[in-house]
DNA sequence: TAAATTACTTGACTTATATCAAGGTCATTT
DNA sequence: AAATGACCTTGATATAAGTCAAGTAATTTA
C-alpha cells in the first residue's frame, strides 16, 4: 500500500480526497517501530506529532520518586504528541511501543505550511475530527443505557435509519457485534432469540429484517422486553 | 459574557487564546433558537456550519414516505451541519431545537479565510479534536470494563495522576461521579465502602486519600474486590 | 435555631447478565 | 464424505448491580 492510502486509516484523514492525500504522503514520514522501542522520551524536542497506523502506543511519564504512570494508550487512526507542538518545544512524556507498530510523523512546519496553503484541508480534517467527536459522543451516551436489549434494539434502528431498509446484513460477526454493544456473544444470541419469538425481528443467519419498528424504538427506551 | 468567552466552550475552541478566539468572534454571528423552532430544512442553501453552546438540537431526515428519523442529537460543545459545507451546497438534514438553545454559526467563507490567514488557529482546533477523539476512546474503552469497582479505581488513579496528589477532592457530587462512571449513587457508596473497609481510601466527605494504590491498580484491571 | 430540603448511606430483595459447559451449524479442507 | 475448526446457540448457575425503602447526615431556608 502507498503511503496516502495509509494515511487515509487516520481519523484526521477521513474525508481527505486522493489528492489531498497525495499532498500530504509527501510531507510525513512512515515508521515502523518495534515492540519496546522508545519513540520519542520527555525533554526531547518536538519538531512534530505523529498518528498512529497500527500497533499500540502508551505515553507515560515517570514522576520524580521514579513511579512510571500512564496518560494514554494510543490506538490506531489516532493522533498523539499534538500538544507538544505548540504548548513548548519539547515532548512532555514519554512514549513506548507496546506492540510492534507503524506510525506517520508529521514535521510541524511542513504541516503548517500545508494548511496555509490549503484551508481546504484544515476544513476537512476540522469536519472529519467533529464528527467523530459527535460520534463517540453518542456512543458513550449508549452504552451507559443499562439493558443490553437497549441497546441491541438501538444499534438495529440505526443501522436500518442509514441504509433506508428494514432488512439489515451485518458486516461483522455476531460476536463482533456483541463486543461493540458492550456484551458477549451468548447475551446478544439470547436477545436476538426473545426479539424473533416476540414477532420483532426475523433473523436468518447474517441478515435481519425488523418486523416491528415501534416496539424496537420503545425497547431502545427502555421498555421491558 | 462576550462571544470570545461563549465560543471558548466549543469542543474546536478549547486550545485557542484569547486573540485567536476574538479572531473568530469577528466572524460568527451567534443566535438564540426557541424551543421547537427549525434552524434549517433539507435542502436549504448551506454557507456554513453551526456550533451548539446551549440547549439540544435534533438533525434528521424525512424518508419519501414521510417516515422521520433522527440522525444525531447536538449537545452543547459540539459542530453540526459541517458536513454540508463541502459535500454540497445544501443541508442534508432538518434542525430542530428540542430545548431553547444558542447556536454559533461559522459562514464557510469567512471561516477558510481565516484559516488561510492563521494555519496556528487551524492546528490548534485540529489538535483540541484529536484530543477529544483521544479522550472519547478512551472513556468508551473505560465504560466497557464490566465492574464498577475497576470503573471506579481508574477514575481515582486518573483523578490521583492528574494532579499528583493522593488526595482527591471531588468537584461534582457522589451522584454526578457514580453516572459518570455509568452506575448510581446506592453502588457507587458501596463500592466506597469496601475500600474503605479494605484499607484502600480513607474518605472525608468530597476528599478521598488513597492508601493502596498497588490494590486500586489490581482492581483496575479486573482483580476481584 | 429550627425546619425543610437535599445528598448520601445502608439493608433487603430482584434481576439482568456474565460465566461455565455442552452441543449445534456451517464452511472449508482433506 | 468425513473431519476440522470457527462461530453460534442453549442451558444451568452465580453474582454484580439495580430497585425499593428507610434512615442518617449535611446543607439551605426561614
Amino acid at each position: 500500500m502507498n503511503t496516502a492510502e495509509l494515511l487515509k486509516s487516520c481519523y484526521l484523514c477521513k474525508e481527505l480526497n486522493v489528492q489531498e492525500l497525495n499532498s500530504l504522503a509527501d510531507i510525513v514520514l512512515i515508521r515502523t517501530v518495534d515492540k519496546g522501542e522508545i519513540l520519542f522520551l520527555q525533554g526531547d524536542r518536538a519538531n512534530g506529532f505523529y498518528t498512529l497506523l497500527s500497533g499500540l502506543i502508551r505515553i507515560y511519564k515517570a514522576s520524580p520518586e521514579g513511579k512510571e504512570y500512564t496518560l494514554h494508550i494510543i490506538r490506531p487512526g489516532q493522533m498523539f504528541a499534538e500538544a507538544a507542538i505548540f504548548s513548548g518545544e519539547v515532548y512532555p512524556a514519554n512514549s513506548l511501543a507496546l506492540e510492534e507498530s507503524v506510525v506517520v510523523f508529521f514535521a510541524k512546519d511542513r504541516f503548517v505550511n500545508l494548511l496555509a496553503n490549503s484551508p481546504q484541508i484544515s476544513l476537512k480534517m476540522i469536519s472529519a475530527l467533529s464528527g467523530f467527536v459527535r460520534d463517540f459522543n453518542q456512543q458513550i451516551e449508549n452504552l451507559s443505557l443499562k439493558e443490553v436489549s437497549a441497546r441491541l434494539a438501538l444499534f438495529l434502528l440505526s443501522q436500518a435509519e442509514a441504509s433506508g431498509q428494514n432488512k439489515i446484513v451485518l458486516d461483522t460477526s455476531k460476536s463482533e457485534l456483541a463486543n461493540s454493544i458492550g456484551t458477549i456473544s451468548e447475551t446478544l444470541s439470547r436477545n436476538f432469540r426473545k426479539m424473533k419469538e416476540l414477532g420483532i425481528i426475523e433473523i436468518d443467519g447474517k441478515s435481519i429484517t425488523i418486523l416491528n419498528f415501534d416496539k424496537l424504538k420503545a425497547i431502545s427506551e427502555g421498555e421491558k422486553v
